[in-house]
DNA sequence: TTGGAAAGTCAACAAGGCTGACATAAAATT
DNA sequence: AATTTTATGTCAGCCTTGTTGACTTTCCAA
């Protein structure tokens, strides 16, 4: 490969054309990126002998309150005995309250507790905190490309889920 | 709060704002991206017997051939006993190869095999399609800024990690 | 009223983290 | 030369979080 001076331009079909060194770089980035997003919940996690289930778990129950079992299932994209486990020790510790249905009393809806919200408060502090520094130092273009990427990366399947429940909350 | 108009605009000092709004979709992107960033490899390591940790032992040491298994451990970020695990049953498999050191005898150095290239290959191939698709569908201002913000995002050592490693291997 | 969806439970298992203890060889230091 | 430190490997055991499969209870809807 000698397209070492090629640096992601666009073609004449407006194609973008990037080295499989830069793509190398980017899946680098992304793997030790994310380690460095997770780090700080899960320090904070540890303090409670909870992991990184249980926040995504106490993440979805804040983001979408009263969100059923198979809701979050979706979202979560584990089996319900995984994602069982979490929730009862959750439901158990007193974090996250789960109400039968009044319309289809087969469906538990989901809400975080007091004490829930005040650990859901401390991740999403620290979370938000790394996540505003990042952006800080990237700038406000950064940020723009950030999302796009992101968004375009995911499976179209999750796409939906999450934009779903963007409309849902808002 | 209530500056719902604000979208990430720059503050007097140089500082951006962002609403907490806005940085917990940063955050969900971030978690859903990263489905999607592994999804594909995750499903040909399954025709394989192999997971994640293999993927990475063999994508970074096919990055930077000869490292030795302290150099690993230092990028990975696991224990010794963890990887050692998943990197005996690469040798054993005939995957990757490890080497006595010459100068210093208490090293191993470590090298993918041809089969071990032929899965790296494999992996980074549908890896760098995804991150290819994405980088096309998100323009290529975009990419710069995806780099940006997942580097200021790493933790600071393994940032630090990450560049001598982009240094070693130019 | 009966089929099937929603939810929960039990059991068993696997990957991949972890700690602690210990062994060996070789390098480095005293 | 003796001692300590470093690099590596290994055994044993534990935890979290994922999996499958089987089964029950509840209850909506055709």
């Amino acid at each position: 490969m000698v397209d070492g001076a090629m640096k992601g331009s666009l073609g004449g079909e407006g194609l973008l054309f990037l080295t499989d060194e830069q793509l190398r770089k980017g899946i680098e980035a992304m793997f030790f990126a994310y380690r460095g997003f997770t780090a700080d919940p899960d320090r904070i996690l540890s303090n409670y002998s909870y992991g990184r289930a249980h926040h995504r778990a106490v993440h979805f129950v804040n983001r979408a309150p009263g969100t059923t079992v198979n809701n979050l299932l979706a979202i979560l994209g584990v089996t319900k005995q995984s994602l069982n486990r979490v929730l009862r020790t959750l439901i158990e510790d007193g974090l996250v309250e789960s109400r039968v249905g009044t319309q289809d009393k087969r469906e538990r809806h989901l809400f975080l507790t007091e004490k829930g919200e005040a650990l859901e408060r401390e991740l999403s502090d620290a979370q938000r905190e790394r996540m505003r520094a990042a952006y800080r130092a990237a700038g406000p273009e950064a940020v723009q490309g950030f999302r796009q990427v992101l968004e375009a990366m995911m499976d179209p399947e999750l796409n939906r889920k999450f934009n779903t429940l963007k409309e849902s909350s808002s």
